[in-house]
DNA sequence: GATTTGTCTTTTATCCACAATAGACAGATT
DNA sequence: AATCTGTCTATTGTGGATAAAAGACAAATC
C-alpha cells in the first residue's frame, strides 16, 4: 500500500472549506501556499474537485460551480496522518490500559493491533523514545517505563528550571517584542473562560499549552523550547484522563496565570519569579495527585 | 541483505580473548552473560571456534585447543553497527565537509553514499534529531542548523543549569555511595594523567566525559541524564575535530577537574558551586573558540 | 517581466521480506 | 533439584519496492 494520502485528504477538506466562500480559486501556488500543500497536490485536489463537479477548471479558470456537500467531504478518520493513529493508540494502551512499569513493548504486536506496518510502528517508538517513557534494549524488546511518580517529580523538577529561566527573560524581553501581545491576547482569552467557566472549562487545556509554550519560546533556547514539547504531550494526556474535579482545577489554575501573567507584565523580575514559582507549585501538585 | 552479523563478530572476538587465558569454556548461559549476547549468538560462537579448530566442543565440553591468532580475529571494520558507521559518516560530513546552516540533507543520498538501505538512515536522523542539530519538514527533507554559534550558546546554557543542579546533589549523597569510590578512582586517573601529560594528553577526552556523566549521574533524573548524550556527542567530535593547543587545553581542564573533584569531596556546596561554574566557563569558551 | 501551468524527476513514507538475534520449552546431565 | 543443551519460534534490524508528495524546468499566459 506504500503511503496513504491522508496529507490530500485533509487537504481536500480545507480545500473545500476555501470553496464555500468564493465564486473562484486563486492560482495553483498560491492555493498550495494557503493549504500548506504542494502543487502536486494542488492539482490532485483540482482534479477532484473538477470530476465532483465542484468546479470547472480550465488552466486560470478555476469557477466554483456549486457548494460543498457534507458527502463531498472525507471522512475524518482517513484524513489522521498514520503518525497520529499511532500515537493515539499507543497512549490509550499505556495510559488507559494496565500499564505495569517494566511491561515489554512488541513492534510487531503493536503493528498489528494498529493496522500497520513495523516500520512505523519503529519509527514512533525511536521519536517517542526522548519523552522517558520508554528505553530500549538492543537487539530486543522495548520497555515501558511507566507513568509513575519518579517520572513526574523528574519531568517537574525540569520543567522548573526551565521555566524560571524562561520567565526571567520573558519579562526583559524589548516593548516591542511580539510576545508582549500574544501575552495580551492570551489574558483576554483567560478572562472571557473565567466568566463563562461552567461551559467553557474545558477550553483550559489547550489555552494552558498556549500560554506556557509562549514563556518557554522567550528563552531562545531549542532545548527548552523541545523539551516543552515533553512537558506538553504529558498534560494533553493527563488532562484527557483524568477529569476529577476538571472545573475547579481549571478555575483555580485561570487564576494563578492571571497572577502571573499579570507579575510578568510588571517587568519586575522579582514578582514574575513568585508567581512562576506558586503556579508551578500547585500544577506539580495536581499532577501527583492524578498518580497512584 | 538484510542484517548484518556484526554482533556476532565483535563477540567472536571478544571470546577469543578470554579464550587466550584459559583452558576451557564455561557453560552457554554463563558465556552469553559475559560476553552480553543470547544463546543463540553464543552457540554460532562456539560452532565457529570449532570450525577453526579453536576448541573442541562436546555439550559441556568446551576444552581449548589453541591459542587465537591474529588472523583468527574478524577485522574491526566488520564488528562495528551500522548505527556507528552512519553516525560516523554523518558527522564527519557535517563537521569536516563545508556543512553551512540552512543545508538541506537527503536520505537517499546519504544512504548511497555510506552504502546502506534508506530506512537505517532515517532512523538513525529521527534518533539523531534530538541533539537539535537537523530538523525535520514533514513530507520533505530535512535541514541542517549547523554547529553555529548559537547552538554553543544554547547547549551550554542548559549544560551550566544541569551540572550545577547535579553538582548541588553531589555533594549531599550519602557517605556509602558508590559515587564517592568512582570519584577517587577518577581522581587518581587525573593524576597520573598530568604526571605524564606530554604523552597521554589524549586520554583526557574519555576521562572528560567519565568524569561529568558521574556528575550528572547523581541527580537522578533521567532528563538532565539523558541530556548528557548531547553534550558528549558535541564534544567527542569536538576533539577529534580541534586538535590545536590540545596538550595545553586538557592540561588547564584536569587542573579544573582537580579543583572541582576536590570542591565535592569538601561536601561543601558553596565550594562545589563556585569550582564547577569556574570550570564550566572555561570550558564553554574552549568550545566557543573552536566555532568561527 | 513576472507568474502560472504542464510535464517530468526526485524524494519521502510505508509496506514487505529475510537474515540475525533473542527467547521459550522440554529433555538431558550433573 | 538445579542447571545445561537441543530445538524451535518470535522478534528485531535492514534492504528493497512502490505510491504519495515535493520540487525542477521550460513553455505558455497575463
Amino acid at each position: 500500500m506504500a503511503k496513504q494520502n491522508t496529507l490530500f485528504k485533509d487537504a481536500f477538506n480545507r480545500c473545500l472549506l476555501l470553496l464555500s466562500e468564493t465564486s473562484a480559486l486563486p492560482s495553483e501556488p498560491e492555493l498550495g501556499q494557503a493549504l500548506g500543500v504542494s502543487r502536486t497536490t494542488v492539482r490532485a485536489i483540482l482534479s477532484r474537485c473538477e470530476e465532483a463537479k465542484l468546479i470547472s477548471w480550465d488552466k486560470r479558470q478555476k469557477i466554483v460551480l456549486r457548494r460543498p456537500e457534507p458527502s463531498d467531504y472525507f471522512p475524518t478518520e482517513e484524513t489522521d496522518s498514520l503518525a497520529e493513529r499511532i500515537e493515539r493508540s499507543f497512549m490509550r494502551r499505556i495510559l488507559a490500559g494496565g500499564a505495569e512499569p517494566g511491561m515489554q513493548i512488541n513492534e510487531l504486536e503493536l503493528a498489528r493491533e494498529i493496522g500497520t506496518g513495523t516500520t512505523s510502528v519503529r519509527e514512533f517508538l525511536i521519536r517517542f523514545s526522548r519523552f522517558g517513557l520508554i528505553e530500549k534494549r538492543p537487539n530486543s524488546h522495548w520497555v515501558l517505563k511507566g507513568f509513575t511518580r519518579e517520572f513526574a517529580l523528574e519531568l517537574t523538577e525540569v520543567r522548573e528550571m526551565f521555566e524560571l529561566r524562561s520567565a526571567a527573560r520573558f519579562v526583559s524581553l524589548p516593548e516591542n517584542d511580539p510576545a508582549w501581545a500574544e501575552l495580551k491576547q492570551i489574558e483576554t482569552l483567560h478572562r472571557e473562560i473565567l466568566a463563562d467557566i461552567d461551559k467553557r472549562y474545558s477550553e483550559f487545556s489547550e489555552l494552558d499549552e498556549r500560554f506556557h509554550l509562549l514563556v518557554h519560546r522567550s528563552s531562545s533556547n531549542r532545548f527548552i523550547v523541545d523539551f516543552y514539547d515533553v512537558i506538553a504531550i504529558v498534560f494533553h494526556y493527563h488532562y484527557q484522563w483524568n477529569k476529577a474535579n476538571a472545573r475547579e482545577r481549571n478555575a483555580r489554575a485561570l487564576e494563578e496565570h492571571l497572577a502571573y501573567i499579570a507579575a510578568l507584565q510588571s517587568r519586575d523580575p522579582r514578582q514574575a519569579e513568585q508567581a512562576c514559582r506558586r503556579h508551578l507549585k500547585s500544577a506539580r501538585e495536581t499532577l501527583l495527585q492524578s498518580i497512584p
